[in-house]
DNA sequence: ATGCTTGCCGAAATCGATTTCGACACCGAG
DNA sequence: CTCGGTGTCGAAATCGATTTCGGCAAGCAT
């Protein structure tokens, strides 16, 4: 059984709310008592219950961490947002829940915010767009601190924190056509909603900067839920009359396997074919050739969605937290000239 | 503000113990006003407070994951075992609280315990052997239920999951005995209690089979605070006067190091030198060569360390969870045949 | 009419803390 | 001596649920 405050209290002779006050350093406590309080206390081993404060207070010191996507598709990016995450929140004396297999389930959500389990929620992954925002709707009628998390929501009242995708197929895009690359192959995602959106705008932003006509047969709309979907991509490209001399793939595990593809295939990268990746996974920097990719700065995202929540928590009236942090090119041997013939 | 039993109780004119009575099914209810309240609570949104809940109750439906360990360094792993322990956990109802840097610091898991806030802990990856059985039988004092992971723990009374690190070393010593080779290098990182000790059984318990002296000069202790420690296993053996033909090294990280370093000094892998990894991480596959390593089944290892700890919840006077799980070799291309010169 | 179940419901205690507000003693000033 | 302030402390309310125990009424048997 544990020491509660009821016990220092006999222990004392004192009432229960003196040693509260003298714990707490709420004044109206004589220096003397408070040592005595502190001393007892330490050598009682009483630690406040959990349940009771949270109670009391109205608040629990907790974030959720809602991720909204099977787990296992998204486990590897969790990994580098989790020490971000947790070291803002155990800084500001918060801890971290972490709720699974939320996907496409309201009434969770619901219950979690009338429930008062967390103080606040990063909403990881969420679903298609109108859905998440039907979602941050619902925790705002809740009045719950919520941000989004790593995804840009084009809603002037929801806060988020995410990259600069846009910049960042710009900049492999650009990367490619200064290689000599006029024909670039580009896949599309159009359920990671504005991700998508943003990607295929810087692309388009850096062939029209250099002057390229945009090719339609060029853009492949992939479908995720297809199990090899990268492999679609690659050979819908490479049938095509004119096949592209580059391709920007949507994530690094599709390079990767495209890597192997095109090694069975018998055509040599960045020698007949050049690829990029995107968000620069470990695996990305292994691979023969490695990938060239683009970094997202997943631990500085993690770190300032913690910061703008906790912002949110501790003010109401605050402003939505929108956040776009920059991204990083990483030119590595999977792009290469392009051969004229 | 949101809704609570009270309101409930106002709206329907019954007493705050019939409502409770009739939302947990607890009998003493008529079908009728069990179906009033029913209707009225969906109608309201009626959550119960889990704050209020778990201090009347004395649990809280929660357990801790207590990462004991600089969390950078373990969060790939993390990243495999988060999915199995979050999809069990929820199952049971349960949630996941996360807990970093909490290395080194008793007195966090001292206040941890007392203050309840969690119903069990799962300790992960903590400190050396002696340090984590005081911290086992400081919780053990606290009555709070506990499970290491992943390491094996050699005391009756301590609950562990881990994997079978000595049948690991041993295949993987097997495999490389059978492709011809004689002197064999073993990284050890003796910090990495139990675990090291395991898979170096396992090394001489290969080397016993097949009848092949045991040679201290290729066992090399690695230190991980070093930076570069993979480089100075890696040197250190290839100076010897008679140099391994192949190599152990502690982790698949250690070995892809290891295997840049070889390419820039023109050792050829397999050819020159054959190397393993251990833990099949997903980098490990997309190498070149791809390393030959010893998979751990993560996964599992997590849905089995939540599936005891919740025994250990549920029945106090259960034994004591002890649980190695098999692991499997794969073999890939940075090993090869030993040719004979 | 009386006594006894049985079924249904409510009053009150309880979990362990925090917080408000009033009580009391002591002090110096008038 | 009285009054008002100051410094400490405690009684009691409160947070929102669960649980125990007793009460009341209806129904049945005596």
């Amino acid at each position: 059984m544990p020491v509660t405050i009821e016990d220092l209290s006999k222990t004392l002779n004192l009432s229960r709310s003196t040693i509260s006050k003298a714990l707490n350093d709420r004044g109206d406590v004589s220096p003397r008592t408070r040592e005595r309080v502190l001393q007892a206390a330490h050598e009682l081993g009483y630690q406040p219950s959990a349940a009771a404060r949270n109670l009391r207070r109205q608040r629990t010191d907790k974030i959720g961490l809602v991720v909204n996507y099977p787990i296992h598709q998204v486990s590897d990016f969790l990994a580098e947002f989790i020490p971000g995450l947790a070291t803002i929140a155990e800084e500001a004396a918060y801890n971290l829940i972490l709720y699974t297999s939320m996907a496409g389930n309201e009434t969770r959500i619901t219950n979690l915010c009338r429930s008062r389990e967390v103080d606040g929620i990063i909403v990881a992954w969420p679903p298609r767009l109108s859905e998440t925002a039907a979602l941050c709707r619902l925790m705002s009628d809740e009045r719950m601190p919520h941000i989004v998390l790593p995804r840009r929501v084009p809603h002037d009242d929801v806060s988020y924190v995410a990259a600069d995708h846009k910049e960042g197929a710009r900049l492999l895009t650009a990367h490619l056509i200064k290689l000599g690359h006029r024909r670039i192959g580009f896949e599309r995602l159009p359920e990671v909603f504005e991700t998508d959106y943003d990607r295929h705008a810087g692309y388009t932003t850096a062939l029209r900067q250099a002057g390229i006509n945009y090719d339609p047969a060029l853009v492949i709309a992939a479908d995720s839920s297809d199990d090899d979907y990268e492999a679609r991509t690659f050979n819908t490209l490479m049938a095509l009359p004119q096949p592209p001399t580059a391709i920007l793939f949507f994530t690094d595990p599709a390079a990767i396997k495209v890597l192997s593809l095109a090694k069975a295939r018998g055509i040599s990268i960045p020698d007949d074919l050049s690829i990029t990746g995107f968000d620069g996974i470990l695996s990305s920097g292994v691979t023969e050739p490695a990938l060239t990719t683009v970094r997202q700065p997943l631990p500085q995202m993690g770190k300032l969605a913690v910061e703008s929540l906790l912002r949110l928590i501790a003010d109401e009236t605050i402003e939505p937290q929108q956040h776009t942090l920059p991204v990083e090119l990483i030119v590595r041997r999977s792009t290469g000239l392009h051969i004229r013939t």
